[in-house]
DNA sequence: TAGATTGTTAATCGATTAACAATC
DNA sequence: TAGATTGTTAATCGATTAACAATC
């Protein structure tokens, strides 16, 4: 399939696609050949016109009246998620967090693929996280360059974080996925992204304390 | 210390508050008692202006040229983000995820104890994670009214994901934090808070893949 | 004092939402 | 056909950013 390029997609219609793409690969599996905007609306309890206006910014075309063609709506999501293309990452930290993300085997369909997990106790060096194995931590760098990885997951704890995404930009890796709750600090270039407890407490800890602002300018999907 | 009510906050200040509240502990750690917005947004990439503006919604008042006496803003933040009171909550699902969240001692600072887990593996039940006990699912119900929990927290698989949303929001929890890639229905006043690693996987795939717009509205600490 | 910082009001920006013609 | 849905353009909304007086 040939995708049409169009220009960037904002941020929060990438966070939307995902969910997306579970709506519509369910559809798929009941045999649904055609998924309108207002069928994914209805599921997730967004407005059609976001849907469509979203699924717009993903190049593909739908015919009036009758929604998308399945396969095509899916193909296109994925595209633009790049998980048409597996990415093998490593993960630092093999602690609890460290396993259960190491473990995670949801992770498939989103082409991630973790490949090595690093520690720094040795206890845990030459033991496996489901297939991982687990290296020392002193062993990423030459890893990196070997297996030419490109993401790194950071699962340290927080005062070990900075000296990690320094190390991993500096063996060339370019994005970074950090779950250390921690601001981290990585050269121009490299891509930050963070999933922190805190910040996702927050927001329902704020909300549990009292009424805050929500309103429907930020639709409920976006919550994370 | 009394707090000044303002309005409701945006979510996207509530967002930035946790990271706030590192920065202004760390501070506090070496000895600083007057921090500026100047210094934080240094610190984390942010413009100061964006800082103030934060700052502001907390309630506080500074003094020119000096800034925030450090105390209190570390009482306002934690004020606002409802970490004053401590929040006890259940967690269903004692798989990998479930035993990194149960057990993990940062919740400690977020004033969030999770004080029972629930499996509906029966191998597993009567077995502890950290010092939380695992419990039959199938007792949810009775411990969450006899502890008057108000939060649970979801880390079961996809497919149990809304069987058991449901069963809490029926027993009365008030607030429901979902690990669980799936999104869920839940009824009208029940807060819903999703932290979705798709979701977060998704923006830092799609920044591999090629550019997408980032800008500089999205701030850079917004990023999960 | 001079200069840095606060607090507030206005301008900007971009995502969401509305409107509506085109279409199958 | 009638009606539902797409695709696009314009309006709205609210967060971010700028501007600037007040202040210690």
């Amino acid at each position: 399939m040939i995708h049409k390029t169009l220009g960037p997609i904002p941020v929060p219609t990438i966070k939307r696609l995902p969910s997306y793409l579970r709506v519509v690969k369910q559809y798929k599996s009941e045999g649904v050949k055609w998924v309108s905007a207002t069928m994914i609306a209805e599921e997730l309890r967004l407005t059609p016109i976001q849907v469509r206006k979203d699924i717009s910014c993903t190049g593909i075309e739908g015919r009036p009246k009758v929604g998308f063609q399945i396969d095509d709506l899916i193909d296109a999501i994925i595209y633009n998620l790049g998980w048409d293309n597996t990415t093998d990452a490593i993960i630092v930290g093999a602690g609890h967090l460290g396993q259960a993300l190491a473990g995670y085997e949801g992770f498939d369909s989103y082409g991630l693929r973790i490949i090595g997990a690093f520690d720094h106790n040795k206890k845990k060096v030459g033991g496996h996280i489901g297939k991982v194995e687990i290296y020392h931590v002193d062993t990423m760098e030459s890893f990196v360059l070997n297996n030419r990885i490109r993401l790194g997951v950071i699962a340290v704890p927080a005062k070990a974080a900075q000296d990690i995404a320094t190390r991993m930009a500096d063996c060339g890796i370019l994005g970074i996925w950090n779950f250390a709750p921690r601001d981290l600090k990585v050269p121009d270039g490299v891509i930050l992204q963070r999933t922190d407890l805190a910040t996702s407490f927050a927001v329902i800890s704020a909300k549990l304390r009292r009424e805050i602002s929500v309103g429907e300018y930020y639709a409920p999907i976006i919550d994370d």
